[in-house]
DNA sequence: GTACTTGCAAAGATTTTGCTTCCAA
DNA sequence: TTGGAAGCAAAATCTTTGCAAGTAC
């Protein structure tokens, strides 16, 4: 554990949006100026690996980016405002439903999953309405 | 509509597997060995603005590389097995149901889902039981 | 002390852009 | 004929690799 992965994990934790490898690599040189971007790939790959991290692309929403979030202890869905760009985040009984729904009738055994939808949020469904009446 | 638009759209349509960019172009250049690359590129983008397929990266398998898919008219769940990297697609009510509940909850419109679990497919599995036995 | 990690530079892989030429309608 | 599309080359992104030097334990 050297003092650049502690700095790393301890940005993604305390993340309060989902940052991609370059954005993480500018946070973490506030703290620490001369960590280098191949630690931060690297620390991402070795914490994926572990499943301590998960690697999200949100739709691809602005071109090929790999975005990083904490592995929490439920799963959850995100859903990307195509207009706005928000991420909300959202838990279900009905998604655990569905996980052992594929688990029993494929015999697959989910280690990992994402869900990710794209569409409008409230707020600009809300302005769309508006203008057009 | 060119006669490269329709080689390409032919190939997706017709593609009985996910092919990322390079693999289309490949496929493309048996047909049309003039074709380039930047023209798979620039229809894909197209296609995708246009909702007519589907951009995934199934759990980053192998790389950073997209997989495109010709948009379905039903949605469907990807399974990708961790071992043996096959793909399986999963169709389900409970998964729209699910978008159902979504669609209220949060007043979202969704307009794409993409739901990839990551795992241990049954034959997989069976390999290992019996290795450990 | 030693095995593992970092930094640096460079390469690799993937995708986009500028611009000219070509072609479908 | 003409506006959009393709081809080409080059640039821009994003990520990985090889290797020497440094560091946690």
């Amino acid at each position: 554990m050297t003092h650049q992965r502690r700095l790393l994990v301890q940005l993604i934790q305390g993340a309060d949006r989902h940052m991609d490898a370059v954005e993480l690599w500018q946070q973490a040189r506030v703290k620490d100026p001369t960590i280098n971007r191949v630690t931060v790939y690297r620390t991402l790959n070795m914490l994926k690996g572990l499943g301590l991290v998960d690697e999200l692309d949100l739709l691809h929403l602005e071109g090929g980016r790999h975005y990083y979030e904490a592995r929490s202890t439920r799963d959850h869905i995100h859903l990307a405002c195509l207009k706005c760009g928000r991420i909300q985040e959202f838990e279900s009984s009905l998604f655990e439903k569905l996980k052992g729904q594929i688990e029993r009738e494929r015999r697959f055994r989910i280690q990992v999953v994402r869900v990710e939808a794209g569409g409008l949020c409230d707020t600009c469904q809300e302005k769309q309405t508006s203008l057009s009446s």
